[in-house]
DNA sequence: GCATTCTTATACAGATCGGTCTAATCTCGT
DNA sequence: ACGAGATTAGACCGATCTGTATAAGAATGC
């Protein structure tokens, strides 16, 4: 039998539901985790699920929620401990490297919903704030900087974590944020002395 | 009603069967696809599959098989142009742009059948398969520069490839392979001048 | 206290899933 | 021409899917 994934004591049913579908939805995927199976894991009746969201894809809307507001706290708890527009930009990666370093990871949850979704499904509006998210967090990094490339920049960086976070999931390396954090490093310092603003 | 992928007249059954499979597993997802709506757009009766294929998990296999072979089909091909060790790494990403202009991009097939494998599911194997095949792409490529550190700028060159993939699906753009190319020529470069062999 | 809201357990519906089976037909090598 | 292998169409199976219905109990607020 499945253990429960919180204290049925003094959690709500909806804080419980979420909790279970969080665990399941990222580890097994959204489509592969069966509505029954949420419920067990919650212990909680199925009519609740049905309560307190609109059905599936509601769950599966408010994972995606979670998810993104989780990750952007963590980053954000991490840029506070250095206002250095250089460091700034190398601590995001020392993050990727504690997340990575986690046994339970399995990707990033909006890239795998993607993998998934069908054409018209709730992920791809949740992946699309995400990335949204993604782009202004190194645009707005990248902006501190005193450099007139900020847009190539950007996405320069972009990809330096999307490669990151796929190389990681693909083969299991957690050293993979190290190398793309030397790989940041690198592009910074050249556009620092090959673009600084005059 | 959905139309034939191939043409009925003297194109077998099983390569009928692989090419509908491939368009659907591909465009959906495996996960998503049933393998009633392979049979039909294969135009083959239920029966033929279960003849010519062990089940739905050998057709993911095959799947699976059938984009690995053409990808490595098409790196090799571009791969023959030149023959500068320099050149030859930075071509990969020549051939990433033209896969991603293709409108029908929808991401590498591997990294999506991964997002959804179950534990114990046949896609696992097939992405490590690939994986060893793209990190020995690019440690040969790497091996033909003289240059001290190919584990590091192999590692570095596979994470650019990931992040291209990755950037050019969930953002829908292109470009994101110029982007990583550039990158590559940079690490290339300072490999060449920090890291040549005495 | 009492009504409203929330939660529970369970049965059920309609659809789809992967897979098996049968029996007739077709193809093709010898 | 004959027989083996390949293909067909379709019925069928048990399991699972999302979602609904019902009826009774617990919690909550006024």
């Amino acid at each position: 039998m499945a253990e429960k994934a919180v204290d049925t004591k003094k959690v709500s049913p909806r804080q419980r539901l979420l909790a279970a579908a969080d665990e399941l939805f990222y580890n097994e995927g959204v489509h592969a985790v069966g509505i029954d199976r949420v419920i067990e894991k919650a212990g909680v009746a199925k009519g609740s699920l049905y309560y307190n969201f609109g059905g599936k894809d509601d769950l599966i809307r408010e994972y995606l929620l979670g998810r993104h507001a989780a990750w952007t706290a963590r980053i954000d708890g991490a840029l506070t401990e250095t206002q250095d527009p250089g460091e700034r930009i190398l601590l995001v990666f020392d993050v990727l490297e504690t997340l990575f370093s986690d046994p339970g990871y399995r990707g990033c949850s909006f890239m795998n919903a993607v993998a998934e979704a069908p054409v018209g499904g709730p992920e791809l509006r949740a992946a699309a704030n995400f990335r949204s998210w993604l782009h202004e967090l190194f645009g707005q990094l990248v902006a501190a900087l005193d450099v007139r490339n900020t847009q190539e920049l950007t996405d320069q960086l972009v990809i330096l974590y999307d490669g990151a976070v796929t190389a990681a999931q693909m083969d299991n390396s957690p050293q993979a944020a190290a190398t793309a954090k030397t790989l940041a490093a690198m592009v910074v310092a050249y556009s620092l002395s090959e673009n600084r603003v005059a």
